[in-house]
DNA sequence: CTGAAAGCGCTAACAC
DNA sequence: GTGTTAGCGCTTTCAG
């Protein structure tokens, strides 16, 4: 830790971090391109030189400088991800998936959170493909076509997940929203239910959610009582605002979709404090599938997702194209989900 | 889902995007370094000049590249940032927050979930100071000295967050997890306890607040009747059971300290479940502060901390530093905690 | 199995 | 205000 105070003095106290490819080759007494190759290509040089080579690493604590790499070899062994959000569990998990996947084929995720509204898309694009990332994950649709000119400027493979709904770019991992919304509708009809409302945050997708439950409640010749939207992203708190709005449709019984388990939870606490029997009085399903739903007494009836298998097959696909393979239609998936019925409904 | 089938089949299908400044330069009509002024230092060139250059990016669709850039003026405009987890809400929002902020200055951040056991910290270190970061965030201590030493030897700035405790690398925002216990402890014994117990994950932060409150208690002259510990990262699930655990030690009235939130909701769920008066027989805080613990119902006790104003603070402090300014004292700070009061203690 | 030469796409430093 | 020259630190390519 302090035999480098001895550095090539020359001039001001200024130690750049010094150790490049050429300090390793010569105290190791070889060219650079073999230190190069004992790095990246191992077996293609001898026990007693990869020997040498290692030993001068390890003494000069030489770091490989990826960026003068990947210039030179025109792979940054990168991947760009953006996602809405990551205070969203099921977001937080799929990141957490795919950047596991990823690190593990030796790739490294730059993330983007790019909020619900994604105005200003090209230059957020622009920041990233600027890294020449070696993949993208997006999420969802909404981009400006300047934007997704971009995307496709940049030929790399491109995986957008959570949305089917949109033309796709490349890969594409999701589920049809309104799909969700009409099974849900149809689910809580089933129990007999007649009378609905829906409680949607102000994002698209969940008003896709929202709009199929609606099409389906009318479909089936219910009654919605209430749809109220609130701010993006869905809190507890809004629940029991949106459950305070409701009460007053509540002189008979009632059957309400939440467009996330957020808003689900608050809304069953809400129902509590209030003294809603619930689910005799007044039905509630969720969105996500969060441990909180599963957990919470009552345990809350939801549509589960499994974001982090989304993650874990974003990265395989990635990997796949990133290995040479060429696209196939099976890189169209729909993410399965079901209704978890619990103690709500 | 079936018009991209006409995609452009060209054989190899490898087109590698070859605008680079050099086409931008000529399409321009003038020289590379005048299309490099432009994107970086416009004020240094002619209006006309400008206008041509930038019409002949926006035609040819441009986009720099950041590698080649930063290989040559060693500034890479990334920081690399290490957190245990995004799954847990206060780690979202301060990543969250501390992106946000390093973006609007224009940095992009490199994002590593490292777990909670951080082995093979040397390897996550090499792949993030092989890209020449900037800048470094760092998630508490934990670190092999091989690790750290990387760290400094990369001369670059670096924070610490989350805690205080061992011999800082340069920059730090945390606080004294040990010392929240003790807090705790006195907090509780002042609203009237003597019979404690500590549900705490398994995590080394996790286990100083536990041994804060152990102490503080054990000084107090309380009794402590269990203490639980549970694998990180905390869920609901493992605070339903350390509830379940505690439920023998519950003749007598008792405080019991949840090393997070979830674990506090989980004990204050299962409390109800099993009948446990909240808090008349038994108090519960947590420790986190997350809106699942204002909005339940009971409301919970717990110590909030500020997730969000770290992520910001960090920002600022190594914005200072990559602006040029130099160490100085007030870059060691203490995050301020205090205990919020709700229902249940 | 190893090495030498050339260049990835950009910007620092210095001319003009 | 603009252009020229010379690399940044690595890998590709080809030669031995």
């Amino acid at each position: 830790m302090s035999e480098l105070a001895s550095d090539n003095a020359t001039g001001p106290a200024f130690v750049r971090s010094p150790v490049k490819i050429t300090d390793v080759a010569i105290a190791a007494g070889v060219a650079p391109m073999t230190v190069s190759r004992v790095i990246n290509t191992p077996d293609r040089v001898s026990p007693e030189t990869t020997a040498k080579v290692r030993a001068a690493i390890d003494r000069l604590g030489y770091v490989p400088n990826l960026i003068a790499g990947g210039l030179s070899s025109r792979k940054s062994r990168l991947v760009a991800a953006i996602v809405p959000t990551i205070a969203h569990p099921m977001f937080a998990g799929l990141v957490q998936a795919f950047s596991d996947s990823m690190r593990q084929a030796g790739y490294q995720v730059i993330l983007s959170i790019s909020g619900y509204e994604n105005n200003d898309d090209e230059s957020l694009f622009r920041a990233l493909l600027g890294r020449r990332p070696d993949a993208l994950l997006i999420t969802g649709s909404g981009y400006s076509p300047g934007a997704l000119e971009m995307l496709i400027e940049a030929h790399i493979p491109v995986v957008e997940i959570w949305d089917v709904s949109s033309r796709p770019i490349d890969m594409l991992i999701g589920f049809d929203h309104a799909q969700v919304g009409a099974e849900v509708a149809t689910f809580l009809r089933t129990k007999g239910h007649n009378r609905f409302a829906m409680l949607a945050a102000q994002d698209s997708r969940a008003l896709a959610r929202a709009r199929g439950f609606r099409d389906a409640v009318t479909r089936m010749g219910g009654e919605l009582v209430l749809e109220q939207v609130m701010p993006a992203p869905s809190t507890i708190g809004a629940g029991r605002e949106g459950m305070r709005a409701l009460m007053p449709f509540l002189n008979e019984p009632c059957a309400v979709f939440c467009s996330s388990d957020m808003l689900a939870f608050g809304a069953v606490t809400e129902a509590r404090v209030q003294g809603v029997p619930v689910p005799e009085h007044l039905a509630i399903c969720g969105f996500g599938n969060l441990e909180l739903s599963e957990l919470n007494e009552p345990p809350i009836t939801t549509v589960s997702l499994e974001g982090v298998g989304t993650g874990r097959t974003a990265a395989a696909f990635l990997l796949r194209r990133l290995a040479g393979e060429g696209r196939r239609d099976e890189d169209r998936v729909q993410v399965p989900f079901r209704i978890v019925e619990r103690a709500t409904t």
